[in-house]
DNA sequence: GAGTTTGAAACT
DNA sequence: CAGTTTCAAACTC
């Protein structure tokens, strides 16, 4: 049953990168992350790889029969019996859809095609459209139904747990400013929503006046659902109302409690107050939970409404550029997410932090011209000094993907629980990447998607629409407050205070103190100014802080020449800041050197070989010499089983200091009374080196004693303990009559 | 802590 | 692309 329906395959990102699908990473051309959605050709297609397999299936909004007539042009890779299916609303809710007849019949021919749906083990979902040339035209009935409105749907991925995090954009989003600003009647109330599963959180994007955040539960079925529901124009006879209600069937994997049943709750339908008004919110809906927990293993996606605890929204105003960001999780599950904010709408910019999943999209992609303002009117924004988000300028022009986080990063990036009234859009354990105007940043673009981790494509100041920085995610906070408008869940932020709130919350949940302090091991260059690979902070997309390297470049005093530096670098490299462990292919270690070592003399059994330092076996990709680090190797055995030991030896006395430790303090604290009630020295302090060894020397004459009369060992242990026991009881005794004769003082 | 070794990155 | 140099981390003493 795999159906593509010509509206959400026109919703459909062009390309969702899978960022630790490397190798399928790299075939994706660059120039197909910027080029504007309108005018660009459709990006080529992408090789599936399944390695969760799932099916999902695009469907049509009216009928079943049109899921089927479409099946054909969806290519579904699935192995698992994981089904994603795109799916009327109509299908599944009951509701009756027209605007598919309204705005032109439903057909298979000449139709955007979902290539590929991918989702691997890593929680990565794919979802690939192929070029269709009558649909590029705008011609065909298919393609006039959603290609000219720019509608959307962006696949933002999978959360830890496997659910997936959809974000749809509306039929209007890249429409012409004109239409907006002018408050014409064709906009159309759009919502949007990122739907996770079971108690995870949901990100609801809507262009309706009133956003509802909206949190999806699903039970161990988990179904996953995507609403997209649109309103044609007011004008036009009566609301017509499209629901896409994608729904995925999940095993339960990941899931702790499967026979826990929650009803899917999808955020409210919000109809637009005015049938003109010009403004378009994108809300995200409050999340269930919004806090990322690693302990439960549950990847939660929480994204705080601005000045809104309930609520979660961006307001598209002058659409001229598309903001996007993916989320993807390393090997340890970490991702990072980037943004990339255009220079001259400073007031305009919005910086979207999703924690949560595996990886998501957020994919704003609009084009309008008429400003509007936010609206902000769910009915959970009870508080009145909650004032509207800050509008978002989004360009459906910009069609980039970018592909984030390396596992180096996680450490830098934790997420920490968080208030239900404090959601925050952020990232659960990674950095943060981002999505600049496509065709506004000619010099990076073309390798967005290796751009490194955190980095953050930020407007610079006092220049035009070209200028941006590219800053890793932990120093977005540097940037001058004005450039960002951060969207938190708390009413107390103001817009005049973007920054300070993502200082606080941004990182992760965690405030910028606290992601700066986190232990990170600091460089030493002191040749390459950290701007070359060598420089594992530059490596790694972030800033030097708290480094000893000498004559630094790696900071937002030298963005210019750090911007240059990584441009060379991409230059030599166009995957130079990507994960260098990557996924391998079936039937391999889930973990992989992309590149593979080119050890020589270390048989690459020490940390001077990549893959040894990163706990992975070399692969045949490897050109290392005298290779030792591999599966039956006995030498690399020997050195594991060493490696357990010394970290059972770590462990052990971690634990016994702990104890130590503790015991210590109890004992303190049940003998300070007595030290500071009576004044005299506790018993323990009588053991001085002399008692000590006095002691030692009875016990040792124990023990001569017991071997002269041949005792057994048994025997002679105790008349040692016994003897050990008298020391003990003396000195006691003599401590409680030291106090006696001298309670203070002694 | 200083010096050496190592292999990736950078350069030619 | 191969060889060499540079670089910083890993390692040794």
């Amino acid at each position: 049953m795999d159906v593509v329906s010509p509206e959400l395959n026109s919703l459909l990102p062009d390309e969702i990168m899978d960022t630790e699908a490397i190798a399928m990473e790299e075939e994706l051309p660059a120039e197909h992350l910027a080029a504007p959605p309108q005018s660009e050709p459709e990006p080529p297609q992408v090789p599936m790889e399944t390695e969760v397999p799932e099916i999902v299936s695009l469907c049509p909004a009216t009928t079943s029969m049109q899921m089927t007539s479409a099946s054909t042009d969806a290519q579904c890779s699935t192995s698992s019996g994981t089904q994603l299916l795109l799916a009327p609303s109509g299908l599944i809710t009951g509701t009756t859809t027209t605007s598919v007849k309204t705005t032109g019949p439903v057909v298979t021919q000449n139709l955007p095609k979902i290539s590929s749906v991918t989702v691997p083990a890593n929680h990565q979902l794919i979802i690939n459209k192929v070029a269709s040339a009558p649909a590029a035209d705008g011609k065909s009935p298919g393609a006039a139904v959603l290609k000219p409105e720019g509608q959307k749907l962006l696949v933002a991925g999978l959360s830890k747990t496997g659910q997936p995090i959809m974000l749809a954009l509306p039929h209007t989003w890249n429409k012409p400013a004109t239409t907006q600003g002018t408050g014409d009647a064709k906009a159309l109330p759009t919502q949007i929503k990122m739907v996770t599963t079971v108690g995870k959180p949901v990100i609801a994007v809507s262009s309706a006046s009133q956003l509802m955040g909206s949190s999806t539960t699903l039970q161990a079925q988990q179904l996953k659902t995507l609403q997209i529901t649109k309103k044609p124009p007011v004008s036009t006879a009566g609301p017509m109302i499209t629901k896409l209600i994608i729904t995925k069937a999940l095993n339960n994997k990941g899931l702790s409690s499967p026979a826990s049943v929650a009803p899917v709750v999808t955020g409210r339908v919000v109809t637009q107050s005015t049938p003109v008004t010009p403004a378009r919110n994108l809300a995200i809906g409050e999340t269930v939970s919004t806090v990322p927990q690693n302990t439960s293993g549950n990847s939660k996606v929480a994204i705080s409404p601005l000045k809104s605890p309930s609520k979660y929204m961006l307001t598209t105003f002058n659409a001229d550029f598309c903001v996007q960001t993916l989320k993807t999780v390393g090997g340890v599950g970490t991702s990072q997410f980037k943004t990339i904010i255009p220079l001259t709408t400073p007031p305009n910019v919005q910086q979207i932090q999703v924690p949560g999943s595996r990886f998501h999209y957020v994919r704003l992609v609009t084009a309008t011209t008429g400003s509007t303002t936010a609206q902000s009117g769910g009915s959970t924004n009870t508080n009145p000094s909650i004032q509207p988000a800050k509008p978002v300028m989004m360009n459906a022009a910009v069609r980039m993907s970018v592909p984030i986080i390396p596992a180096q990063s996680i450490k830098q990036v934790v997420p920490k629980p968080l208030t239900s009234a404090a959601q925050v859009v952020t990232t659960s354990q990674t950095p943060q990447r981002l999505i600049m105007p496509a065709t506004h940043l000619p010099q990076i673009q073309p390798n967005l998607t290796s751009l490194p981790p955190g980095t953050v494509l930020a407007p610079a100041h006092g220049s035009g629409n070209m200028g941006y920085a590219v800053l890793p995610a932990p120093y977005v906070t540097q940037i001058p407050q004005s450039a960002f408008v951060t969207l938190t869940s708390s009413s107390t932020f103001s817009t005049a205070t973007p920054i300070q709130t993502q200082a606080r919350l941004s990182l992760n949940g965690l405030s910028t103190s606290e992601a700066t302090s986190r232990p990170r091991k600091p460089c030493n260059c002191t040749r390459s100014q950290c701007l070359k690979l060598y420089c594992d902070c530059f490596a790694n997309g972030e800033f030097c802080n708290n480094c000893n390297c000498v004559n630094c470049f790696n900071n937002l005093d030298h963005e210019s020449e750090r911007l240059k530096a990584i441009k060379a670098c991409l230059d030599r490299n166009p995957v130079a800041f990507k994960p260098k462990i990557g996924k391998g292919k079936q039937g391999e270690s889930d973990r992989r050197h992309s590149k593979g070592c080119n050890c020589k003399k270390s048989g690459c059994l020490k940390n001077y070989c990549e893959c040894y330092e990163a706990k992975i076996m070399c692969s045949s990709i490897c050109k290392c010499m005298g290779c030792k680090n591999f599966e039956e190797s006995p030498e690399r055995k020997t050195l594991m089983h060493l490696a357990d030991a010394a970290e059972v030896r770590v462990q052990q006395q971690t634990a016994a200091k702990t104890k130590l430790s503790s015991q210590i303090s109890d004992l303190l604290t049940r003998t300070t009374p007595a030290v500071t009630s009576g004044g005299g020295k506790l018993p323990y302090t009588f053991v001085t080196k002399e008692v000590a060894e006095a002691t030692c020397d009875c016990l040792l004459e124990q023990t001569e004693q017991a071997e002269l009369t041949n005792q057994p060992q048994a025997v002679a242990e105790r008349l040692i303990l016994e003897e050990f026991g008298r020391c003990l009881r003396r000195i006691i005794s003599f401590a409680g009559k030291a106090k006696t004769d001298c309670p203070i003082n002694c």
